[in-house]
DNA sequence: CGGGGATTTGACACATATCAAGAGCGGTGG
DNA sequence: CCACCGCTCTTGATATGTGTCAAATCCCCG
């Protein structure tokens, strides 16, 4: 893939207003251009809106694993959209202790903990070699005045990520260790196949101590079970890479 | 303690259209005229923009004891911000386990997770005779166009309940039972402060179940852990009624 | 090709769940 | 006004899932 992130020198003196950008460099963050349109915040919009959405994003950054994209404290001034890689985000409290709450993959949205405070409260650290695109919130809350279909998207989008850690609360206050990773896993494995590839194979980008921390379980736990279920013959297991053989067994695990 | 909860009897003939409300009747669902604005929505508002967020509610709404104010599968139209009262949000999954996932009181917004699907995904139901007042989210939407102070406010209040519900997830993830039930303490003791009632002495309006329910443990645990504080000194605890007699010590056990 | 983190596996400990019984409290109706 | 009923809460005994500690192996990265 091209390099994105490192933008011509042309582009750091890019005025405010879109319509003097020079169409050969703009082209390329383009949103109405993007693969990942219909997986990221543009989804849905008509195509008049996909139009303006274009000005939402000028800048991409790359992030090479292990770095961080932003971490807690920082100052919020921006929403990230993985362009490719993959994220983690670890929110941390005083003592030692920190948790995994998110893996992120194409299309979905970082840092929108950070508006209420107007800071980040939580890590994000790619697991990968990764890109994504910089949306600057006021250029955010600018745009979704005037176009509607924005603002309902934008919305829409916050919305969901509070119905889906709903749904971790509830993994983590009702389920047992297998029915959580269970869980976990056929969720991993939607959502790949939404982007494209299979959902019944492929490499996990953490470890077994991030899967852990997530589902708020050991390491050990999470080891053990994947030995679990593949002698179940419910999945094939070589270190990072995994492969789905039955995965009604695998949904019967997680309604336990 | 008083009861928020005993509203005036004038307020019982609010008419339900607002279009046939009477200005003596408008007055008192005015946002700029409530005591909780600066814990609600409008909360932070210039004053220009505190005049126009006196468009969004037209309705309140009574809701007694056990009743539902919305449930999931419901179709979405409006966000319902506490006016009086007490309420706890249940998250349902197919099989039977269910999850209370939040306790709400005056000021707190509820049904923001019914937003990007478009209908509500939990229940909503009161745990002492309540009201809210109701907020269309269309009208929302069409405000947060012009009023930017609005929008920004919306915003952060989303934002928010994304930052509140990962507090959560990192409590049900990486803490022991008695400093979860701590935490969970603390948190009620500093709303009620927010809300002028005293931060030591309190009612709960959720059973044992319930609260473990929240927590992620069963309410024999939630049971044994009251006593344990109470024997240690740390609560005095009579049913429902709880005293917090040493919040260093309290803090303490949050902290493992 | 070497080294160090990641993973697996086993033995054991412990926190919390489960099952069970009884007490307390509040609301209802006679 | 009192007695009863049902729900909530408390407490004990025991079961069990997951954590902890430890050691060996794997394998990826430099």
């Amino acid at each position: 893939m091209n390099n994105l992130a490192i933008m011509p020198a042309t582009m750091k003196s890019v005025p405010v207003n879109p319509v003097a950008a020079a169409p050969v460099e703009k082209i390329l963050t383009l949103c109405s251009n993007c693969n990942l349109r219909d997986l990221c915040l543009p989804c849905g919009l008509a195509e008049q809106d996909m139009d303006r959405a274009d000005e939402l994003v000028y800048t991409r950054r790359r992030v090479k694993r292990g770095e961080r994209l932003y971490r807690a404290g920082d100052a919020f001034s921006s929403l990230y959209s993985v362009r490719s890689g993959f994220f983690k985000t670890v929110q941390t409290v005083g003592d030692g202790r920190d948790q995994v709450i998110g893996f992120h993959m194409g299309g979905e949205i970082m840092g929108m903990d950070g508006i209420g405070s107007e800071m980040h409260d939580c890590d994000s650290i790619s697991l990968e070699d990764s890109e994504v695109c910089v949306i600057p919130y006021a250029r955010l809350e600018h745009l979704t005045q005037t176009v509607h279909g924005l603002q309902r998207q934008f919305h829409k989008v916050m919305s969901r990520e509070i119905a889906q850690e709903r749904s971790v609360m509830l993994l983590l206050g009702s389920m047992r260790a297998e029915e959580r990773l269970a869980a976990f896993l056929l969720n991993l494995s939607q959502r790949f196949l939404r982007r494209g590839f299979s959902a019944s194979e492929f490499v996990l980008r953490m470890t077994r101590e991030e899967i852990g921390s997530y589902l708020g379980m050991k390491l050990e736990t999470v080891s053990r079970l994947f030995s679990r279920f593949q002698e179940d013959g419910i999945l094939e297991v070589q270190q990072k890479h995994v492969r789905i053989r039955d995965s009604v067994a695998l949904e019967a695990a997680l309604k336990g």
